[in-house]
DNA sequence: CGTGTTTGACCCGCGC
DNA sequence: GCGCGGGTCAAACACG
């Protein structure tokens, strides 16, 4: 029920309340948003998006990736949810890459395959330390990222399931040291603004490792089955979308999200949790979504990927999961996820890849640079 | 009343 | 040291 209401917060109050504080907010502008861009996105997350026309390869760029399922038996969960996206056969035009398995185009099948989900596949294959870049990290000229950024670059193209993530700086152990950071960083919490302050000076603020994704969609915060509370939005420079800064509401959990949309191409939402949950998702009985969710609490962060590539292979690939299909309501251990994979046409790889704001924390910086022609 | 959002102010790290 | 930008806080507010 709670889960029902927050994913039908979002809509609610893109349109009431929303209109409300719109008029409200009318007079108290704040410098930090820019008015334009918050209405215009509100203003498209209020049209659900419209059922898959008859589609051509032509204008499947244009088309939106999120619609609703109706094939599941369980009632289907809200627009917003990230299970309701099928882009896959959208994004992919192609029916055949549509129809590929993820494990058809990944090397990481098997263990994939075996997780539960992303965030526990990326638990059994820690993509964060040395140990990591070693496995993921091809690069030839791969001077690692100085930022300790990590990104699981493919062994081969079209062979990997790219999802940037970076660590902290003390990487190694970055996720064992999810944990500890959470305690301290509650402890930190716990303190006023004031207390803050005198806080160790010459004491870096140790950063949770990060998990990004992107994801192509209308609307901007996705369900992931977790509860979020929003504590904070900034205006992104140079793109003319706001970054929100989501916290797990769930007591203890001190793992963060933030989404900002693309600023090349709006119809990609880009979501980056730092930290682990220390708890299930509080969606996890509800049906077959629960079993995409688990304890690592990145259950079900599957949707569609845009893989920025290495130097290899400059291109941007958009990888693409449909949950529901092989779930089926199910109770499927051996989930295995189907992604199809589309080569994007209308977005330059440069340009994705140029994305500003939090792109430049999850694509290292190797990745950012225009490729010099091969 | 509990929960979640908004938003101005503040902190902090970093580059110059 | 200063300015900028990212990130966070917390009071005020909205909503069910």
């Amino acid at each position: 029920m709670n889960e029902m209401k927050e994913n039908n917060n979002i809509s609610s109050v893109c349109t009431n309340s929303m209109e409300k504080r719109e008029e409200k907010k009318e007079l108290t502008r704040s410098t930090t948003l820019k008015t334009e861009n918050f209405n215009m996105a509100n203003t498209s997350f209020i049209t659900p998006p419209p059922p898959p026309p008859a589609t051509t390869t032509s204008d499947i760029d244009q088309m939106p990736s999120v619609f609703a399922l109706s094939t599941t038996a369980t009632p289907p969960p809200p627009l917003n949810s990230i299970f309701d996206m099928m882009p896959f056969d959208i994004i992919g035009g192609d029916q055949k890459a549509g129809s590929l398995g993820f494990t058809d185009l990944l090397d990481i099948n098997q263990d994939f395959g075996a997780a539960a989900s992303l965030f526990d596949w990326f638990a059994q294959n820690p993509i964060v330390g040395s140990q990591q870049q070693q496995t993921f990290v091809p690069s030839p000229a791969s001077t690692l990222p100085e930022t300790s950024e990590v990104l699981n670059n493919p062994a081969t193209p079209n062979s990997s399931a790219s999802i940037s993530s970076s660590s902290n700086e003390a990487g190694n152990d970055a996720f064992q040291q999810v944990k500890t950071g959470d305690q301290e960083e509650e402890q930190d919490h716990d303190k006023t603004k004031k207390q803050l302050k005198p806080k160790k000076k010459n004491q870096k603020r140790q950063r949770e490792p990060r998990f990004a994704f992107m994801t192509k969609s209308e609307v901007d915060h996705l369900d992931d089955g977790f509860r979020w509370r929003k504590y904070g939005q900034k205006a992104v420079k140079n793109s003319p979308y706001p970054r929100s800064y989501y916290r797990c509401t769930s007591a203890g959990c001190g793992v963060k999200k933030r989404v900002e949309r693309s600023s090349d191409d709006s119809s990609i939402v880009v979501t980056t949790y730092e930290g682990q949950h220390i708890h299930p998702s509080p969606l996890t009985p509800r049906g077959s979504i629960g079993i995409l969710s688990d304890s690592t609490g990145f259950g079900a962060a599957t949707s569609s990927f845009v893989i920025p590539q290495t130097q290899y292979q400059q291109h941007a690939y958009l990888y693409s999961s449909s949950p529901s299909l092989n779930i089926n309501t199910t109770s499927n251990t051996s989930f295995s996820p189907t992604f199809s994979f589309h080569q994007r046409r209308s977005d330059s790889p440069a340009s994705l890849l140029r994305d500003h704001g939090l792109l430049q924390d999850i694509v290292p910086s190797q990745m950012r640079k225009e490729p010099k022609e091969e």
